[in-house]
DNA sequence: ACATATACGTCAACATGGCTGACGTAAACT
DNA sequence: AGTTTACGTCAGCCATGTTGACGTATATGT
């Protein structure tokens, strides 16, 4: 569990010796160069295919929660529907997203994957896997669970309901 | 809190819990998240300027390395000398970087930022500084090394002295 | 001393993936 | 029946990455 007595650790009164600037820039820098080394197996592969890290992030959440609809895919990546559309297109085109209409709510566009669009997600989680499981093995489930502490207090509030909705049980 | 037993809790033998296929995607999607939502205080200020991540990077490495020559910010980069150069010329223009001709070896160009650009520096930093400290503070000292520890093992071994060059005592 | 390699700059063209603004359609809501 | 919502689309702009070619100054090695 979190040291919430790390404070009065410190020296009286200074600011906690992590809290200091050498500690964030580290993170910033850790982060930085941790996220680009994690996707740029997954880069190589879809340069290969001529899609971007667009088309992979629409294709790993669709995969992640089959049957969502435009507008939650819209709000997880945060662009604006031009933007995903444009992707959404070539997905579409090569065959590896297909639309449904909702059921609920017949406006609705629900996305899944094709057999095909399934296969591609599934090798470029394994781009991703390999690296991460790696660093989670080296590193131990007491630092991963750290890992996972300290990102998820860098997303807003208001935000973590819509990702943590993603690990929900499947 | 995360419950830092539950790999004990797994079957003998099997691959550990926190290896699994959810755990993984727990990572990868927190990573992402993590680091969208820390820079985007820093986008924003960005914008009002007209300078994009591109040059938020540049200043914020010439910053931390004072004197660096554009070779070493193009393999800390990891972009080709074109893209660098583009960005390198606007801040130069707005005042915000200088270069200097290498003592030791008269090719290089030593970068350095001047007070304007170490002003705008701070002040990005201190966008990211924020969100960074709180999550820091949430999570607790052995949090933050644990998430140190598996960003630094996302880094391939050989580009790991490059970065950790950068946390070298000043 | 000369040849080669290195550090850097620059011109040109192109792709990706964000953005804004405007406009349209079908379905749901009230 | 009128309004709002979910989604699609056309058109154009911007930031930032890419490749390829070419130039100059300085260092280095035979």
């Amino acid at each position: 569990m979190a040291d919430v007595n790390f404070v009065r650790a410190a020296p009286l009164g200074a600011s906690p010796l992590f809290l200091r600037e050498a500690e964030i820039r580290r993170g910033i820098e850790l982060l930085y160069f941790g996220y680009t080394n994690m996707v740029k197996g997954a880069d190589v592969r879809l340069a290969e295919l001529g899609l971007g890290r667009a088309h992979h992030r629409a294709l790993y959440f669709i995969a992640r929660r089959p049957g969502m609809p435009v507008g939650d895919l819209l709000d997880l990546l945060n662009i604006t529907k031009q933007s995903l559309s444009r992707v959404l297109a070539d997905l579409q085109a090569r065959g590896l997203v297909a639309q449904t209409i909702g059921t609920r709510d017949r406006r609705q566009r629900m996305l899944r994957l094709t057999a095909a669009g399934s296969a591609l997600e599934t090798e470029l989680f394994e781009c991703l896997r390999d690296g991460v499981t790696r660093a989670y093995g080296h590193a131990g489930q007491a630092a991963v669970s750290g890992f996972w502490t300290v990102l998820i207090g860098l997303i807003p509030p208001d935000d973590r309901p819509l990702i943590e909705a993603l690990q929900a049980a499947e």
